[in-house]
DNA sequence: CCGAGAATAGTACGAACGTTCGGTAATTTT
DNA sequence: AAAATTACCGAACGTTCGTACTATTCTCGG
């Protein structure tokens, strides 16, 4: 049981590859075979079903976007900082994988009418993460970064919309300003919901 | 060559049906068949490949999307009223189709990473969409409707961004506020460019 | 170094896919 | 009414899909 688990991790990695290019529909087993010049049922054994190997790959992928977005921002100050960093990665890792789509957003196209385990996977990560960031915007209200009625569900959703937008433009689009306007985006919105600063106070 | 094209219309409005649930990738022959009560090559006649019955399903969206989002708002005073318009139908739209979602945006998806002619034809559609509303835009500055330094790209871009997030929230997450959440959105973004009220002058 | 058990290959299956083809109705034209 | 054209069906092809079995090869602890 150590080589069967080595090459089941390398099979999860082409698989993130492959269902990041094509879209977890797109993942298939036979494909995800040739690629790793092994024979279907050799690549099939890993997992119990596609389905299966579907989720895990769900799973990993999440695994990935905390390790590089959720734990590493969680260390900079609680607060608007946090909640900078937490987009900033974000964006990084959009920008990163341009030519791998994000199976979040991919993902909540093609199963957003079929229910099912891996919609309900889908969700449960998406949510997670929304209510991180929620939770990140209702700190900096906290902590007096941002203006003490910020609606912070609301703000969260103009944060994400950039996200969806940033993924539309740069992967479909191949607009190359799309990371820049993302960013810009979210400065004015921070500064939107920001007190005022003082200097400007009457 | 009178009922062919009546069935031909049928076909394309149950294709049209499908594809808003299933994406482009899920609309199926077969199943166009079944739904129409035909055999698949009866259904098959009438469009010379599954990729021609594709970019027929692509251009009879958009032509409908112009007849109800576009054309109307075109009737509207030219700037500030108009833009209004163009997104309020969008977003009216949006909501109507809650249940069949939006092929510029499924299709995106899916086509992100897959060159061809539907590819190209989505972008074509997508492409128009985005300029005429960028057009407003650069007419609602003209007419004084908005700040003369307004960035039109980065308004639309940011105003694109939030129909995103309604078709990400109300479909995949099955948020009952993205609609209110997306128009709160539009008018603090225009408040934001807009001209400052006069009583707030100095 | 050998034998047990894990890891992979091989083969076969039923289903669904798009597509082709020949034939038969139905419809339009003459 | 006859002729010609169009509309549709049914069957089959080749491919790919996921999955179930069986056989073979490899790995590693005793």
């Amino acid at each position: 049981m150590r080589k069967g688990e080595q090459t089941r991790v390398a099979i999860l990695d082409a698989a993130l590859e492959l269902a990041s290019r094509d879209g977890l529909e797109g993942l298939t087993i036979g494909l995800l075979a040739d690629r790793m010049l092994m024979s279907k049922s050799g690549v099939f054994a890993h997992f119990g079903s596609r389905e299966d190997l579907q989720i895990a790959v769900i799973q990993e992928y999440h695994r990935r976007f905390e390790e590089e977005v959720f734990y590493p921002s969680i260390r900079e100050p609680r607060g608007l900082p946090r909640l900078r960093s937490m987009f900033h990665r974000w964006v990084t890792r959009h920008s990163r994988e341009i030519t791998s789509g994000c199976i979040y957003i991919s993902g909540a196209v093609e199963y957003d009418d079929r229910p099912g385990p891996i919609r309900d996977e889908l969700l449960q990560m998406v949510s997670a993460w929304k209510r991180a960031l929620t939770v990140a915007a209702l700190q900096a209200v906290e902590m007096g970064h941002l203006r003490p009625d910020t609606d912070c569900d609301q703000l969260i959703y103009e944060v994400r919309a950039l996200i969806f937008a940033l993924h539309h433009d740069a992967r479909f689009l191949q607009a190359n300003d799309a990371i820049e306007r993302t960013e810009r985006a979210f400065r004015r919105l921070i500064a939107n919901y920001s007190l005022p600063p003082l200097a400007h106070a009457a």
